[in-house]
DNA sequence: CGGGGTTACAGTCGGAGCCTGTGACCCCAG
DNA sequence: CTGGGGTCACAGGCTCCGACTGTAACCCCG
């Protein structure tokens, strides 16, 4: 035989009781089972562990020995199945976040900050990245979750976090540049910095979609990757843009952010519908506090 | 339910296989009845631990939590029972030993010490007491072992250890001072210094046999308790008494030991027969080997 | 000397844990 | 495309272990 945990947990309570009678009604069980018990694990040390006659039940040396290992290694037990208990929760363990470069500088710092006051004990791995690499890390459980734009593939769940202004992206100086607001359709004569067509499908696919309903196809007049690139394409003069409002800090000399009239772009929190775990919601509890508490895109 | 380590050396197991079938095989188990254990503990935990379709088996992130854990419990629960067993093999724990001050001054340093170096993890607890008290003791579980002198009583076990010369003890310069070699019956004129005769029953019965056996009855000047008393009276000239030879070293002036032809003095191990504990053994082991490779009796 | 306490022994029962047989599925090689 | 070898899960049955009850032996105390 092979001492169990349960032979431990009888000895135990034998050993603080000192009678088997007592401890079997503690422990919800008969005397004779529980004799019965102890002789087994007696045996499988080779040696008594108490000294018991009719007038009562004492310790052996061996037992004395044994009791605070005993002890040890029942509380060593239960604490290790408390911390799978708080994996489970969520409250230790790992967790992979991938932000989209284009909301890290806004998103990123706050988030795993607040994240891991709340979750000291889970270790946050986050990474700023670009979408493509994004939506595939999602995919092969390289993430488990991810800050992001919409719209992106179907079977991947998001969560919308924060909504804010799309901005027209002016030269300074531009004659446009000092109204309050304006329609896409506005922008139809003017020269245009994109990103490269291949970046994303969705997003591109979405961008067409807008402009045929502004009635216009932009005059593309360069492509860059990356918002840095593309404000300073703006700001050098070369043409005009479009982004999220958020983007402004990341360059506040020489463009102009004017918004698009109901033109909203939001910031999801995206995962794979198959790994969805506490820490992943406990994740997304503490974004959206955030995002309800603070405004995340003037956090930059 | 509620997990034993068979769950957790189940698990392991697959967690380091990365296989139910390779693991159960380990095992020596069936597939089936490891992936209903594996099924049982995560219910227990209210999580999946792995995650496993037909193309493989793998970690899920609260598994990769618990995995050392589990590891750390079985390695814990191991080493409790190893302590166990040492405690078994007399190799941890606790000895009381009383030693009888009469053979305290010789015995207790050497054997002490040699005990203490072999068996280093056990709390060796000695004690000089009197005849009556170490065997009061060792009958009321008081001491586990003593070092005294026979005859005792039934129901204690002993075990010789050393075997030394009985001497009359002589004021120096006494007429029969010089001699090599007394016999009790050179003695029958002389004034005695003896022990109280209710300090040990068994001893007096044997003193008085001695006597007996030498044709006289010693005329008893002075009674006293302890060897240091009668040798202090014997180096003032109140009388001459008999010690075995090793009392000697408690005193070197004044008085002459002339050993007493054909009377030997033990020194015995005593326990109670049922406490017969390894430790005892072993205790008994390291004192018989000190007294086969070194004089005892000379080494105070 | 009976009553209340202890643990041990004997016989029985139910269920936990194991087994075998089978199925669904995936991947790779032919 | 299909068969073979691999994965794990489901279903049904058996065995034995850990429970149970009933009883006995023993001690101490009133």
């Amino acid at each position: 035989m092979t001492p169990e945990l349960r032979h431990l947990r009888y000895f135990v309570a034998v050993a603080e009781q000192l009678s088997f009678t007592v401890a079997a009604r503690e422990l919800h069980i008969a005397q004779q089972s529980l004799s019965q018990q102890i002789a087994a694990l007696e045996h499988a040390l080779g040696a008594r562990l108490f000294d018991r006659d009719t007038r009562g039940t004492r310790l052996t040396e061996v037992g004395r020995v044994f009791l605070p290992e005993a002890r040890a290694v029942l509380t060593h037990a239960d604490a290790a199945l408390e911390t799978a208990r708080r994996a489970v929760r969520g409250e230790v363990g790992r967790l992979r976040v991938a932000f989209l470069v284009s909301t890290a500088n806004y998103m990123m710092p706050p988030v795993v900050r607040a994240f891991r006051e709340r979750y000291p004990d889970v270790e946050l791995l986050a990474e700023a990245v670009a979408i493509a690499d994004l939506v595939a890390g999602l995919r092969e459980d390289r993430y488990d979750a991810a800050f992001t734009r919409p719209p992106l593939v179907d079977d991947l769940v998001t969560a919308t976090l924060v909504a804010e202004p799309v901005c027209a992206v002016l030269p300074a100086g531009h004659p446009l540049a000092g109204r309050p607001e304006l329609r896409l359709a506005d922008l139809a004569g003017e020269p245009w910095v994109l990103t490269p067509r291949g970046s994303w499908e969705p997003w591109h696919r979405k961008y067409d979609e807008d402009f045929r309903a502004a009635g216009f196809e932009p005059r593309v007049v360069q492509r860059a990757d990356g918002v840095p690139s593309l404000l300073g394409l703006v700001a050098a003069g070369v043409g005009v843009t479009r982004l999220a409002r958020s983007a402004h800090s990341l360059r506040r000399s020489g463009v102009a952010f004017v918004p698009i009239a109901g033109e909203q772009a939001e910031t999801v929190m995206a995962w794979h519908p198959a790994r969805d775990r506490q820490a992943v919601r406990n994740l997304l509890d503490v974004a959206a506090g955030l995002a309800a508490s603070i405004d995340l895109t003037e956090a930059g």
